[in-house]
Order: C-alpha cells, then structure tokens, then sequence
DNA sequence: ACAGCAGCTGTTAGCGGTAACATAGCGGAC
DNA sequence: GTCCGCTATGTTACCGCTAACAGCTGCTGT
C-alpha cells in the first residue's frame, strides 16, 4: 500500500476504495466495473461484492477525461411545455436506450441568444453528438457546431441549410398543403391565429407556406390575430371570439397549433357555430393529448416521434464526425382532416 | 514552448492553444475565462480574443475533475408527458437560473428499477445535488442517496421519511379535503376514476386520504375505474362512459388527476348531463392548461412551480451535505371548487 | 524443450484543467 | 533605503480514471 491516504471517513469513494478491498488493482476493478478485458470469474466476483458493499459509484468525470469519451448526447430545445418536445424526446431516449448513450436537455425558450450559451454549455461536456431543434442559429452557435468535432443533427424543420444532419419535415410544405385541402373544400374567407414569436421559425415557415398557397387561388387572409403566453386552450378561445366578432364572415380559422385549435373549436361549439359547415378550424401537429375533443380537430402530424428515432439513429450511427455534409432526412406529415373540415 | 505538441488541425482546442495563441500561461486564461483571481485588463482582452478567434470552448470534463466541483444538480422525475413536471422543472430553472448551476434532468417512467440506475448516472457526475420526486425508493435507491455527499431534496410529497429534504404537499390530506368538500356539498354516491399505476404513490395517497374521510362520514366508493396508457382526455371520456353506464345513479366522479378529469367533463356536457346539480366532478393538479374549457373543473394545486422553487433554492443555498436532516417544507393547495361542484 | 500465444493482472503515463503556492514588479510608509 | 503589501503572472502537483503496454502464468504444437 505505497500511497495509503488519511482515512477521513466522509472522502468520497474511488477506485482505490474498491481496490484496497477487494485486493486487486485498481485497473483491475476498472475493467470489471467497465465489463472490458478479460477478468477472472473469481476476481470479477470479489471486485463486484466490493463495490456493492461499499456502494462507490464510479466518477465519470474522471472516466470521460482519461478516455476521451463521455456518452452522452446534448438535445437542444426551445422548450419543454409545448408538448412536441417531450414526445421528441420520447423518441430519442427510445433509440439511445440500447447504445449506452444517454440525452442531457437543454432548453432555450425560443431565445437566439439563451441557445447559443446553451450550445457552448452542452460541448463543454464533449458529448458524443448533439441534436438541436430548428436550422436558424446566431452565427456563433453555427460555427461551435460546425466546428465541434462531433455529431450534430438539426431536427424538425428542413426548409434551409442545416450544419451537418437533418431530420424533420417542410413546414412550408405542410402550410401549403393544408391550405390546399383547405380552398378545395370550398372555403373562401380565411383567418390566421397563431403565436407571437418571431423565432418560432416553423411556426412561420407554416404560415408562409399557406399564405402561397392561398396567393395560388387569388385568395388571402381575411384576419390575422396572435397571442402570446398564457394557457394555450383559453388563448385559443379568446383570440378566437375577437377574430369572429372583429370579422363575422370569415369561414375558416387556421391555428398554428392543436392546442389554441381546440380552445377555437371549444368555443365554436359553445356558440352553437355550425362546425364544419358554415366555418371550418384546422390546427398543427396531431397531439394525442387532444383526441378526447367532443370533436376531432384537422391537423397535420409533425412526425414528432419519428424526428426523434432518426436523430438519435444518426447520433448512435458513429458515423466519423464532420465526415462531409450528413444526412439529410425530409419526412411526410399526413393531414388528417378530422371532423372540422367539411367533406365534399 | 517546452511541450509543443504534434500540430494536429483536427485535435480538438485546449487551454494550450489559447495560451499559446495570446502569449500567456495557461493558468492565466484559466483565471480569464472563469473570472477567478486578478487578470490585468490588456491580458484579459488578448486572451478572450484569442479564444473567440479560436472558437474555444472549454472542457469540463477536465475541470470537473481538477476543482472536485460540478455545477450541475440532477433532477429525477418520473415522465415529461405529465405535464406536472415539465412545471416543476420551470421553477427549478427559474431559481438556478442565477446561481451559475444547471439542472439535468432523468426520466425514470414511474419504474424503480429505472429510477435506481437514473440515480447511479446522476451521481457518476458527481453533481452539486439531487432532486428527485416521491419518498418512495428502492432501498439501494435510498443507499445511494444518503451516501452521496449531497444535498438530496424529495419533492411534490411529504407523506414519508425523506433521505435528507423534502419539498411538497401531503397528497393524503388533499385527497380527504376534496372528499369533505364533496360531502359537504350533498354528494353520497362517489366513484374514483384513475390511473392504473402501483408506482405513482402521490395518486394512491390521494385517493386513501380521501377514502379515509369518506369512511370518516360513513360512505365508502360507490365505483371506481382504472387505465392505463393512451390519451388522458380520451381515455376519461370513456371510464366516465363505462362508469356511468354501469352505475347510472353516481352523483359525483373524483378523477385522480385533471386531464381525464376534463375528459369527463366533455362527455358529461355532451351527453347533457347536468354539472354539477345532478353530477358533480373533479380533479387534481390545477393545471392552467385546461383553463380554456367551457366548464372550470373542480381541483386543487399541486403547487408544482412553488415546489421547484423551493427545491431549487435548498440546493442552491450551499448548506453543507448531510449536515443532519434537511429541511421539511409543506406547501398547502388550495382547493378551487371551478363550476363542477354545486355551492350550497 | 521451447517458441508462441492466450488469459489474466499490474505499471506507467497521461487526459485538460485548477488549487495552492511561488515569484516578480512596483509604489508608498517609515 | 528597506520593508511591506498588493497586483499580476507563472509553476507544480495533483484530481480519479483509463489506454497502452509490460509481465507472468500455463497450455499448445512441434
């Protein structure tokens, strides 16, 4: 025992704990405690009776400087109450499950500035990958990502040009399409009710993706009314009432999302507003939170679970980091037209 | 330059190559970039340039080890779709905010297998403190806990022996103040409707508590209904279908928890039940979320922000760890009686 | 008999920072 | 002039662990 140390009994344990108990060297209780090299069954016994009567949990700090490698991977999102994040990240832990990695969150608020010291915060840690919501960065965080040396996966949104990965759909696609479906169903006089956020950017892709289309039908929006914080389901009813009462004629209200849809239809119903026949309501996203709606709101998936499992795949994929442009994932939303866009 | 190092462009930045980039030791960008010790203002200006130009992020990692410090306090919940804690997490944020530490956060899907191993990778990080929701803990669990070294809080329940602190309400008393209400108000032919999940022990406290004072008024359950698994909202529309269908002469639906809550809600309004003269119903959690309905639902607070704040600021106020039992903090909810049980 | 090799264990040298201490320069009190 | 004290910087010795390699055994094939 060369280097014996005070016994202060309140020092947390190391290795050396387990070793001196055990009676093998330390680097003999790394590799049974890491499950690497070849150890003894007997040894492998005593080491791991050891540790557990000790109870040291190993220190990874040290673990990952000595081996360069930390396992895990930093996701980056604007928040945590919108609903669709969780379920990303739901579809993330699924898949990194197996692999040993293990996702750290870190979250913006939709603020360029709070992300970009997220980003700085999440590779000071050396993870193995990073996954990060939308394509739009300060320029900073772009170049900490481009330069990072690991893997970066930007999810939800493809309509620019991503760092490396990228797995999402095309919200201006989706805008698009359900103004298509919308004009096809006959309906004319079209209001927009979303949120206030200037860097909601899908939010807006959505918006600018409908407005072309309905530009495509010699048609435009008849109203506009957006809101910011506050709970989701009133904002949708309120904004709602003020747009209806502010425009009476209007025959369709889009809403940048389920939850202020629902509030919209709640209160269309409440009225007696005959739904969808004289006015029709479509949101976004197709949150399962919503399907016991007297009823079923129009909407469009934004494959959310599906975004996570390929990110994590890439990550988890240990393609060599920085090995030219990554992958480039486009997925197709579905619009389900539910029972709020009158069929014809 | 005694130990100039192979001129690989794809190693990854270190203290080195800053220093060497602006001409001092590596102790003194060290001191710069953590705005430790006295650093002459031209020095400190070299420096940061040298580093931004660099685009260098610094290792944790590394100085996680050094300084035997970690600024990170790991948090421990059961799931992020419940919507409750994604909240405490928000008042977690909000407090640490300040303090230069940052929360992590596991997820352990109500599961204590998963939360023991949650725990073990926490504390391989060797953070600054723990929270972590429920008093109810494997007992290698609770081991690992109390050995730490750090600051443990439990939050959301006090109705147990916490480790170290605890943060919460007392889900027994807030389920017996609902039912006194209930009874106070006329109701007699109560059921309780619910999640189907042994290890959610806040929702079975809830409903002991208020089956102890229903027996308390000589009543016990008229019905009760579980689930498990798929969309609240739905999921409450139909055990309030099943329910009623089986036992039509209920006179109110004790929902363990807001979403189904105002599932029942929407079918009972749609079935033109009257609410709350011949039914009454109600709920737990005082989500905001739901505000938006037509009716308010009868519920009580979990007080989720109060608990992260409080939890939050336990961990941040640096009392030494294991320094005898921690602090014992009770929050009261407020029972808000909405427009589904009839005032007398 | 002995090289060759696989299986098991130990030794050494860092990983990239930081605490603690050492050192240099400089102005002012006495 | 000397000594003090302060500021600004550098030097040294780790932090706890693991990669890489070295050593030792016993068995194999020839």
């Amino acid at each position: 025992m060369t280097h014996s140390r005070p016994a202060d009994p309140r020092r947390p344990l190391t290795l050396r704990d387990v070793s001196e108990a055990s009676g093998v060297s330390e680097m003999t209780v790394s590799r049974v405690l890491r499950n690497r090299g070849d150890v003894s069954g007997p040894t492998r016994e005593k080491v791991l009776e050891a540790a557990r009567a000790l109870g040291y949990v190993p220190n990874r700090i040290a673990g990952g400087l000595a081996s360069q490698r930390v396992n895990l991977v930093g996701v980056v999102i604007p928040s945590l109450s919108n609903m669709v994040f969780p379920e990303v990240l739901t579809g993330i832990s699924e898949i990194l499950e197996g692999t040993g990695l293990q996702p750290v969150v870190g979250v913006t608020n939709y603020a360029p500035d709070r992300e970009e010291v997220v980003i700085y915060e999440m590779l000071s840690w050396r993870p193995s990958g990073l996954i990060i919501a939308g394509l739009e960065h300060t320029a900073a965080a772009r170049t900490m990502l481009a330069q990072a040396g690991v893997p970066v996966v930007e999810i939800m949104d493809i309509d620019g040009t991503p760092v490396d990965a990228a797995v999402g759909i095309s919200h201006r696609r989706a805008g698009r399409q359900m103004a298509e479906a919308i004009i096809a169903a006959g309906y004319r006089r079209i209001a927009f009710l979303g949120t206030q956020m200037p860097n909601d950017h899908r939010a807006r892709k959505r918006l600018e993706g409908f407005e072309a289309a309905l530009g495509k039908a010699g048609l435009s929006l008849v109203d506009r009314e957006f809101y910011s914080g506050g709970s989701a389901l009133l904002k949708g009813r309120e904004m709602t009432e003020a747009v209806l009462s502010r425009s009476p004629d209007i025959d369709f209200l889009y809403y940048s999302n389920d939850m202020i849809g629902a509030g919209g239809l709640l209160y269309c119903l409440d009225t007696g507003l005959d739904v969808p026949g004289k006015i029709g309501l479509a949101g976004f996203n197709g949150m399962e939170l919503l399907d016991g709606l007297s009823r079923k709101l129009a909407t469009m998936d934004a494959c959310r679970l599906e975004v996570g499992r390929h990110a994590a795949e890439i990550i988890a994929g240990k393609r060599p980091a920085g090995s030219g442009p990554g992958e480039l994932i486009e997925l197709f939303p579905v619009l389900q037209p539910g029972d709020t866009i009158r069929q014809r």
